[in-house]
Order: structure tokens, then sequence, then C-alpha cells
RNA sequence: GCCGGGAUGGCGAAAUCGGUAGACGCAGCGGACUCAAAAUCCGCCGGUGGUGACACUGUGAGGGUUCAAGUCCCUCUCCCGGCACCA
């Protein structure tokens, strides 16, 4: 064994062993229970970040934990290869977008491999390559044909100048990124996969998952916002809007309807254009509407801005006249694109009604009685449901029976009726850009749109392309999209927008299962390994990947593809990793960002950081805060370097111990040396541990011994609760007290041998999930076995952790006034009895009399005087 | 704006069911070893007062429930994630 810990050496030969004894190859057993460990697979972006690092580390640590458990441990990983990073590369560096993804694979690769994660690469899936997407092309076809996949318009942002669409990451407070030009709204026709025809099923079975995190079932459960109400008819007529109809709204207050002044509606609906036709101002209005983005956190940020169209429709109760107004914030892709307002009863109502002096009606009494002066100035709109008022026939009903009252009356006359309506939307999958999975679809004049047969696919998407960063690469590519119709053989245009890469990482998960299948998308082996029993990714995915994955499964489901409904059992979102950043003002105004790596921070006689100076030239450099680590902050910390430093099972063990995995992580360099030390104090220990002396077990031992070893099997009773709790940091902190323990025994009783080495097995044990290569190597080096991977986990033994006497704590009133010792098996009666005589309890009650005693057996004693 | 989460020493954090707040580690301070440094080892380490035993105080702010609150309830502040074309 060497002398000195040498990670570089050590983890070399780990990973070589590992290799070639294909160690991580997965096959199907059914002898044992499976076990299907999936991390996020990453996007190519050219070198891993730590937030790679801690994903895949808490993945490993789960499957060779669950290894030593006994099960069959699959753990693969792949590339979310498609994206628009690497167009963005094409475009600054001129380097193509499948040669540069490529290359980065490659260089991640060899990074994952030297963190020696038990991955089974033989599965290995990059979701650019054709073998991949050409099941997602044949999948469209069937959701196509089975009308789960539709066309209609969609809302993009345009940018005039490049004449192209932007990503809302492209629009910076309303311009386009590289052009500056203002972005318009713009309405294209698009794909829609139908989610919505899951809805209720997607909602309903958030309840089969009780292994999610709550605040993930939560935020799915808000974004897909099933919400019961009516829907309210407001017929129009020649007379008032030029022709005849009914603007439809939805409404979950249903019972404020006698308290409605006007109706609104998105810039974008029907009636607003009907009125523009002859009213140029308010053309203009909507036109201005159609200025900015369409990410939908800059609308509902925007000041609320509306206008009168002059139409007036019909109060389906009353028959009064109510105006039509167009607001800024009625979004034409929820509901009905209008709404109708109360502004007495909703706070944007009142306060559109308020800027535009529009009346405020009362409806429903508070039952607080603020708000029951109508005469008085209105501070702000009554939300809460009570009992109606100023509402006719109405007037007494509580919120239930003033909806259903309400509800009954417009179903008779035909003018609304109970129904829900969820905040979910279609998905538009349709991207006008090149470095996607072509959408299999082709357009004739004659045919209409016409699914490419399977005959025909992949639809290959072309590696030899020019990227401008102007139009779309592949509408410029007759070699593409110029194609014959498969359905009359005329010729006909290959549609050339793509898939959104959300598409590819929906069914990932099922094709490592079957990856080298290539006459199938699945096969019999996904029905083994699926569902996935835990996955592991970062919480920023909580929502949009996650539900678009669940609904895809129930998609093949009912394509008969496959038997499952919900794809990951398990679920652990995992924390961001955040860093400090620093700056300098630039002259124009501008920040200008500085690495850690590459400032020196002055700190006080206590640690605490006072300024910052930067390392080439010395001078002072502005503390920016603790931020996730980003580009734009240039506040990442390559973990390569730290790889190299100190090794792969420092830097594992060390992001393991620094936080809980769901909490987000601070990056601090002096935190790593920790890490380093400890597992130095390991190899130093192994070194000084001694062989097997081959004596039994003591029956007993003296206390010397008898303590070290509870301290141990406590540590590791603690270990596995929070190994079951996914709390890994103080699994960690659980080895370290276990060396303590270790380091401070004394060996030179009888039976000091065997403490010590049944102490170091667990620890190693212990350790070998976090930093697998160091366990592995001692773990043989000691002589306890060949191989860590398939030892069997430790379990606390009974006899270790057993003691006669325990300590209580004592209080009086609550606080903290000294300890007493007792015998484990003391009843309550001895308990108190001991208590009352103690000194501490003498001394602190003064005299007087006890007036309670209360007695938590285990822990404390509490007599309140 | 809407939805979700977080806040505990100088720092990362711990506290299993409402039961000794700050385990474990980092940084810092003091000491040993050394010609010296590094490494290593030992000790101290929330705040205030006290030589000390100890007392008081302390988990973002304010209120409440309880014998007992970091933990439960109400109100508020700040920070972070998501908001459908970043992945």
């Amino acid at each position: 064994m060497q002398d000195k810990y040498q990670p570089a050496a050590v983890e070399a030969a780990a990973q070589q062993y590992w290799e070639s004894a294909l160690a991580f190859r997965a096959a199907e057993d059914s002898a044992r229970p499976k076990y299907y460990c999936l991390s996020m697979f990453p996007y190519p972006s050219g070198r891993l970040h730590m937030g790679h690092v801690r994903n895949y580390t808490i993945a490993d640590a789960l499957a060779r934990y669950h290894r030593m458990r006994g099960c069959n441990v699959l753990q693969p990983m792949g590339w979310d290869a498609f994206g628009m990073p690497a167009e963005n590369a094409a475009i600054q560096h001129g380097v193509a977008p499948a040669k540069w993804t490529y290359a980065n694979i490659g260089y991640m690769k060899d990074q994952l491999k030297r963190l020696g994660f038990a991955i089974d690469w033989s599965r290995e899936i990059a979701t650019c390559r054709p073998e991949y997407y050409r099941w997602e092309q044949w999948l469209f076809t069937r959701l196509y044909e089975k009308g789960l996949i539709y066309k209609k318009l969609g809302a993009v942002n345009w940018d005039p100048v490049d004449e192209t669409v932007l990503a809302n990451e492209q629009v910076i407070d309303g311009c386009g990124w590289r052009s500056g030009a203002p972005v318009e709204k713009r309405e294209i026709p698009m794909y829609y996969m139908r989610i919505t025809a899951y809805a209720d099923e997607l909602l309903a079975a958030l309840d089969d998952l009780p292994d999610w995190p709550e605040q993930v079932k939560l935020m799915q459960k808000n974004w897909i916002g099933r919400s019961e109400g009516v829907e309210v008819h407001f017929p129009y007529e020649m007379a008032t809007v030029g022709m005849a109809g009914v603007l439809k709204v939805f409404t979950t207050r249903a019972d404020t309807l006698m308290g409605a002044t006007y109706v609104a509606v998105a810039a974008e609906h029907v009636l607003a254009a009907r009125a523009a036709a002859n009213d140029p101002a308010l053309a203009a209005f909507i036109a201005a509407c159609r200025q900015g983005g369409v990410a939908e956190a800059d609308l509902a940020a925007q000041e609320k801005q509306g206008m009168d169209t002059g139409l007036r429709v019909v109060h389906p109760l009353t028959g009064e006249y109510l105006p039509v107004w167009v607001a800024n914030y009625v979004l034409m892709g929820y509901g009905e694109g209008a709404v109708m307002a109360v502004p007495a009863h909703d706070e944007r109502d009142f306060d559109f009604a308020r800027k535009y002096g529009l009346p405020v009606r009362m409806a429903v009494r508070s039952t607080c009685g603020a708000y029951d002066d109508v005469s008085a100035p209105w501070i702000g709109a009554y939300a809460e449901h009570g009992r109606l008022t100023n509402s006719g026939k109405y007037d007494g009903l509580d919120f239930q029976g003033a909806v259903d009252a309400i509800a009954a009356d417009l179903a008779a006359k035909g003018l609304g009726q109970k129904r829900v309506q969820f905040r979910l939307r279609d998905w538009g999958i349709s991207r006008q850009r090149y470095w996607g999975c072509p959408i299999p679809m082709i357009h004739c004049a004659d045919c209409g749109d016409v699914p490419v047969p399977d005959a025909q696919l992949p639809v290959v998407l072309p590696e030899d392309v020019q990227i401008t960063g102007r139009g779309s690469p592949l509408a410029k590519m007759p070699s593409f999209h110029e194609c014959a119709c498969p359905r009359c053989g005329k010729p006909a245009r290959r549609e050339t927008d793509t898939m959104d890469t959300f598409v590819e990482s929906s069914w990932y998960f099922l094709r490592y299962a079957s990856r080298d299948n290539p006459d199938a998308m699945v096969d019999a082996r996904a029905d083994y390994w699926t569902p996935v029993d835990q996955y592991v990714g970062g919480i920023e995915h909580a929502i949009l990947h996650l539900l678009y994955s669940r609904f895809f499964t129930r998609a093949m489901r009912d394509c008969g593809l496959i038997g499952l409904s919900e794809p990951f059992t398990r679920l652990l979102t995992q924390g961001m990793v955040v860093a400090s950043s620093y700056y300098r003002m630039d002259e124009d105004g501008g920040k200008r960002w500085f690495n850690p790596a590459d400032v020196d921070v002055v700190i006080d006689g206590r640690g605490r950081p006072i300024s910052a100076t930067l390392k080439t030239d010395g001078l002072p450099v502005t503390i920016g805060g603790i931020e996730k680590m980003s580009k734009s902050r240039n506040n990442g910390i390559d973990p390569q370097t730290l790889i190299d430093q100190y090794g792969a099972d420092t830097a594992r063990f060390f992001i393991i111990f620094a936080a809980p995995p769901d909490q987000q992580l601070e990056w601090s360099d002096s935190g790593i040396e920790g890490a380093s030390r400890f597992l130095r104090r390991v190899w130093a220990f192994a070194h000084g541990l001694g062989e097997n002396d081959g004596l039994p077990f003591p029956a007993a031992l003296p206390k010397t011994l008898a303590d070290p070893r509870r301290e141990i099997h406590l540590r590791l009773r603690q270990a596995n609760h929070d190994f079951g709790k996914r709390q890994f940091n103080t699994v960690a902190s659980a080895a370290m007290k276990i060396l303590n323990a270790l380091e401070k025994t004394a060996r030179d009783e009888a039976g000091a041998n065997a403490v010590v080495r049944e102490g170091f097995s667990i620890l190693l044990r212990l350790l070998s999930p976090i930093a697998p290569h160091i366990a592995h190597a001692l773990w043989r080096e000691c002589g306890y076995g060949d191989d860590i991977l398939d030892a069997p986990w430790p379990e606390p033994s009974a006899d270790a952790l057993a003691q006669d006497e325990i300590e209580l704590m004592l209080q009086i009133n609550g606080k903290l006034r000294g300890n007493i010792r007792i015998a484990a098996a003391a009843s309550k009666a001895d308990i108190e009895t001991a208590a009352l005589a103690s000194g501490a309890a003498r001394k602190s009650m003064d005299g007087k009399p006890a007036r309670k005693v209360v007695i938590v057996p285990g822990r404390l004693v509490n007599i309140v005087v």
C-alpha cells in the first residue's frame, strides 16, 4: 500500500478495474429487484459544470447504495444533443452544429468517466443521431393519425430585421438580442401536441406519486390548473357590433355576474379586430399590444392598459348593454381570450376600472362589513366569498348557491353552463430552427398535410449547412424541402420546422432499455426496467420536462407501445450550485464580471470577506453577491480544475457533504480542503489498521471499547436513516464521526483489533457510494474482500447499541437545569422520583411545589413549578 | 403579476415525532513538532456579563398556541427557481 494517498493513481486503477470487469453493464435479471437510476441527461455544452457533477454524484451514490443492498442496478447516460447553443456556436465560430456537438460529447464523456460514475456506457444515446430521432418521427406520425397532434396558429417572437423567430431567452427588453430591433408577436401555423386531452389524468395521477417532492406535485397541480366554473355567453347584435353572435367567457366567480360592469377581450380577439376595422386609434392600440415578446412573465408584469372598442354586448341576465374593452392583461391563449369584469370583486378588474373610470358594482357582501357601504370610495376589491347583495333574486345566496342558481338560469336561456377549465395549454412543438429533429410532414397542394410514411423514415437532418442567424436554414435548402407527395407523387414541400428539444427528452428514459433495437422504438426490455425507480435532476425542470414526460408516457401507452403510465416512481430534485460573483463597472456603465478563480478575497480577523482584488492587477473588484453559476456572471467554477487538483473522490465527497441534495449549494474553495484532509486521514488510518488477528469478537467488551463501538453503530444507524431520507450530507458527516471515533479508540486491549476492523469496514462501505475509488482500493488492501461494489450494506448491531444506564435532561419550567442518570429500564414513577430528588431540581425549585411533571421517555423530565 | 421554495454563528450546515440550538466541516485564534515553512497533532471558537461556577440572551421581523417552538398557526420582509421557444 502506498503510504501517501495519491488520488490520481487510486482512481485510475479503480476505473480500469471496473472497465475491464464490465462492472456496470446491466442485464435483465428476474432473480433480483431491479433499480433503474436515472439522471437528467446533459446538454453537451462543452464542459461539465458543477451542477452536472452534483447531479450525477447524487445519482451515483444512490445507484451504488442500492447495488450493495442487492439490487440489479441500471444507470445509463446520454446526451440531450439538439438545441440552440449549437446554432449560436455555429454563428459565432463558423463550426457546424453537428461537429461542435459531437466534439463536446467526446470531451464531456471523458470528464464523466474520470468522475468514476457507475454508468452502463453501452447504452449511451445522443438525441441528434438518426437512430434515435427516427423513432420520435415515427411516433409523431402515429400521434398525428390518432389526432393527438394537430396544426393551428400560435404566437411567436418575430425579429423583423433578422427575419427570424426568437426564443424568449433571445428577447432582451423587448428587442432582438442580435439585431436590437423591437420584437413583434406574430401568428404562424404550428403543430401542437394535445396534452390537454390528458389534463385530468395528469392531475389525478399526482396522488399516485408518494415519492415525489410535495412542492413539485403542487407546482404541477397549479400548472395544470383545473378550475370549475361557468361559461357565460354575452350575446351581441347587428346594431351594436355589426354582426350577431355570442361572446363567450369563462369564470370561476359566476356568483358575481350581477356585478359585471364591462367585458374585456385580448388584443387578438375577433371582436377587437372587428372594432379596429373602422377605428384607427383602436387599431393603433392593438398594434401596440403586438409589440414585444410573447413571454408570459413579461406580459403579466407590464402595466394594465386598455381601450374601449365602442362595441356593446348584452348582459345575459339583466339584458343591460356592457361595454367591450380590449385589455393587454387578457391572454388569448387562456380560456376564450375574453373575461367578464367585476371590479368590485376582482383585484385586476378593480385596478383597470379605476384607471379608466369604469363603474364598480357590488354583488357580494363582505363578511367583515368593511366593504358594505357602496357609496363610500372603494379602496380595493373584495375578492372573498360571501352572501350576494344588490343582485335581485339572488340576494342572500351564498357562493355555491349563487353559482348553482345563476348557472341554471343561464342554461335555461341557452346562454351558458357549468364547465371545467384548465390552465394547461396544448404543447406547441414547432420550432423554426435548424438543429432539431425534423418534423416528418409533407405539404402537398392537392393532398394537404401528409405524414412521411414509415418506409421513408428517418427524415435525416442534413449536416452540411450554413448557419447565419437570419431566416430558417432548412427553408433555404431546396435539397431538403423539395420532395414528392407520398400520396399522389406530385412535387411537394417538406416541413422545414424542427421539433422542440423537450420532445427528445420526453421519452429517452424508455430508449435506454432498448437502445440497440433497430426495428422498434421500445421492446420488452423496457417493460423490465421501467418505470424509472429513481430520477435525479434539477428543480428547474419541476414543471415542463416532467409534465411532458408524464404526458408522453401516457401517449405511448395509448399507442400500445408500453404498459406504463407514470415514468418516474421516485424523484429527487436537486438544488442549484451558486457562487460569489465579482465585477467592475465599465466606462459605458456595463458590468465586467471576473471569475472567482481569478480573484483574491480579503477577509477580516474573523473570516468575514471585506474586499476583493483581481489577481492579475491587484486592484479592487466589487463583490456582487451569490448567484447561480452562469456564463453571464462568469462565476462558474470548472470542476475539471478540482478533479485535476484533488481527485474525483474529493470532489464528490465535498459536493455531497456541503449541502443536502435538494438545497442550493454555495460554492467555496476552502471547504474542499476539508474533504481532501478527511480522505487522507482515511488512507492513513487504513495504513495503520493492521492485519486481522483472527481472534473471535469478544463476548463482553471493556468500556473503553464498548463506547467507541456504540458510537460507531449509532452513527451507522443515523447514516442508514439519512440514506433513506436522501440526506447524504449527514451520511458524509456520519462517516467523519466514525473516523473520529476510530482514531480515538485505544488499541492496547484485547478485542481492539476486532472492534476497529469492524468499524473501519463499516466506514469503507458507507463511503463507497460517495467516494468509490478510495473505498475500492482500501477494501481490497485491508483484506475485507475483492470487490466492495457488491459487499453487503452494513446494519447496526443491537448488541453494540444496548446500554444499561441513560442520561435524561432535567428542565425546570422548560429551562435546562441539569441531567440525571438513571437505569434505561426505569419506570416513569422512578424517573419522577429521581428527578425531584436531584440536587439540580431542589436548587432551581427553590422550595416551591411541583405543579406538573412532564416525562418524555429517553429524553427529558420537565418540572413545572 | 402568478405558482413554488428558502432564511439558523464569520461561512457551509445539523437538530429523526414539538424536547439540551449550532453536531460534522471550513475559516479564525492559541499551542506542540520544525532551523524555518508546509503537512500533522492538541486546545478554544454565537452574543453580553463574570477570574470562575454560572446567569441572561439568541434560529429573517412582529404576534400567537404549548410545560416546552428553529420546528405548529397568523401577518410581514428579503432572496432564489419556474412562468409554456434556455435546457
